[in-house]
DNA sequence: CTGTTAGCGCCTTCAA
DNA sequence: TTGAAGGCGCTAACAG
């Protein structure tokens, strides 16, 4: 078994008080001569003090939550890993849930961690346009346990509550905007889920950049996707069908999936399609035909989400939203001039 | 605050134990009434028990630690998906650690999880052919506190000890052996860090590959890689200047980099050179040119870890070890017959 | 300078 | 069928 407090305090015939003292830099009191006793044996004894009965007394667990959609997933990966590593400089550790598709789940989660008494939580859902009942559960849960909250979409900040947010908007926008530039006049558009704020913001801000070349919106051109490969494959088709000659795919997936569909319809990237993605995976630059894409930074999110948790944690009551973070785009090879000499047969060969 | 079984007790007009007792399912002891009127009031108060508390005095926790590298490798990433969810339907939850390439923190993160009551931990990490020092101390320290430990690598099952093993060995000889088949006789290898074990018997494997066809170990067909893209990229030169006609590499990244070196030198895949990779990320068939690669099944990996592990936590003293997992070998599109009538000089253009 | 006392929230004998 | 008392390991007033 391991040593406890107790075991320190027999061993230097001195009472568990003064033990616990010295070992947590309170006020110098203490001797010398005891105090370096106690050291001693303590590291002798190899006494490390059990974090649930400090955590129950002093209500302070060094401990934040976090819950993830899916941990496999790059940017949710990506989120974990800089959490992690952030609470770690802090000396905090991390308890970690997925709860996959299960909104309940995520729920489950709140309750367990904050049994556990974390001090924090940072909650990477993609919200919808209007919060679930379960979402605001959640959000109450936190509320009412006084439980530092960070979330990665627009919402309400609170004394304990706050979001870090990203442009989607903007994203689209730039992605879009970049092909139009490049003389494209028919440009399609793969979107995520219409449920989810950030996959319609991304929408919002291709419709922007068609507005302002005044371009017509054309709902042919608009293909939903699920933020996934098959979309993707299964979306040029139809953007071809309406006459796009360029594509711009809400996610890095589904821009695979189109490069996918390219081959199989004998058409080249950029020459006969122009392609951007949105994400800036690692892959993207690595691909044949490297892919242009608007950067999604997880790692800035994740950093900046754990710096206003770690605000509130130590008091702050600095309510201010912070500036969204601003997307990049990142011009590479999938994209090139609208070239009005490629004859639309030879464009949709086979 | 939050509602404590005191004021559950207090509500009820009853004493602390009758509580504690029904709402733990304990020997039904109680009169129905009574248990009723507990059960509502605990709902309707919303009660629910500090887990901190709780495992105080019972010594259970239902937490496990888990400790990896690094979160955002895709195979760590997928690891630590399938354990946290098996964990939740255990009704676990686990603690994550990362401890980039500081053994030093894992031990740290050894310490800290123990001292918040673990019941086990996963550490998945790939260990040198000797274990360094820390290694050997994290080890003690867990067989010390009696803390179910699972790895990935050979080592010693002890009472508290099990490894899910993979077997890399055959891994790479799996990929030699079908490129001999295909005709190949300088086949060249990128290798992982060499002191690795999994990389080692990669290139073990490797070797047998080529003993069994007879065909000679060339020194300058084996080029030390960091499991990185640029290793491939710099070693694919090396090889080819060494006659090489197929590239085995110990990692799909690495394969990655041989894809772009290829491009770059103009040569085709698989018509110069035929290459097999090891992991199949799900990229694998999404490229160009779909890559052969062997299965490093992160999840079978992680599940049989978690099953082992809670054997050891609900008691299980069945210290056999488990036969390795096997890998497969998934045939793809960069790997081709040998052609002897592809020139040499056209086989290295430029 | 140091020890006593009182809990934190909960479980668990033992007694009523 | 229920309750009182003790303790898990630790911290924190408050005394000495």
């Amino acid at each position: 078994m391991r040593a406890t407090i107790k075991d320190v305090a027999k061993a230097c015939g001195i009472s568990i008080t003064t033990v616990s003292l010295v070992l947590n830099q309170r006020e110098c009191r203490v001797s010398e001569p005891t105090r370096k006793r106690i050291f001693d044996v303590a590291k002798k004894l190899d006494y490390r003090p059990n974090k649930l009965a400090v955590g129950l007394v002093t209500r302070r667990t060094r401990t934040i939550g976090l819950i993830v959609p899916d941990i496999s997933n790059f940017h949710f990966a990506e989120l974990c890993k800089v959490i992690e590593r952030e609470c770690q400089a802090k000396g905090y550790i991390v308890l970690l849930g997925g709860y996959g598709d299960s909104d309940d789940q995520a729920f489950e989660y709140f309750n367990a961690f904050i049994d556990k008494g974390i001090e924090g939580l940072v909650f990477a859902k993609p919200f919808g346009l209007k919060l679930s009942e379960v979402d605001r559960r959640c959000f109450e849960l936190a509320a009412s346990a006084g439980l530092p909250l960070v979330t990665f979409d627009k919402g309400p900040a609170g004394p304990t509550r706050r979001t870090v947010e990203f442009d989607f908007a903007r994203g689209g926008y730039l992605a879009t905007k970049h092909l139009v530039e490049l003389g494209h006049r028919k440009i399609g558009c793969i979107t995520g889920p219409s449920g989810l704020r950030s996959a319609i913001d991304r929408l919002k801000g291709y419709e922007k950049a068609l507005r302002e070349a005044s371009l017509p919106y054309d709902d042919g051109l608009v293909h939903e996707g699920g933020f996934d490969y098959e979309s993707g494959l299964e979306a040029l088709p139809c953007l071809l069908g309406a006459g796009a000659t360029a594509v711009f795919a809400s996610n890095d997936m589904m821009a695979l999936g189109v490069y996918k569909a390219a081959r199989e319809y004998g058409l080249s990237i950029p020459r006969d399609i122009s392609l951007v993605g949105f994400d800036d995976l690692f892959i993207d630059e690595l691909l044949e035909v490297p892919l242009t894409s608007v950067v999604h930074p997880s790692s800035e999110l994740g950093l900046e989400g754990t710096r206003r948790l770690f605000a509130m944690i130590e008091g702050s009551s600095d309510t201010s939203s912070a500036p969204k973070l601003q997307p990049v785009l990142k011009v590479r090879a999938s994209t090139a001039r609208f070239d009005p000499g490629v004859a639309p047969s030879a464009r949709r060969r086979r």
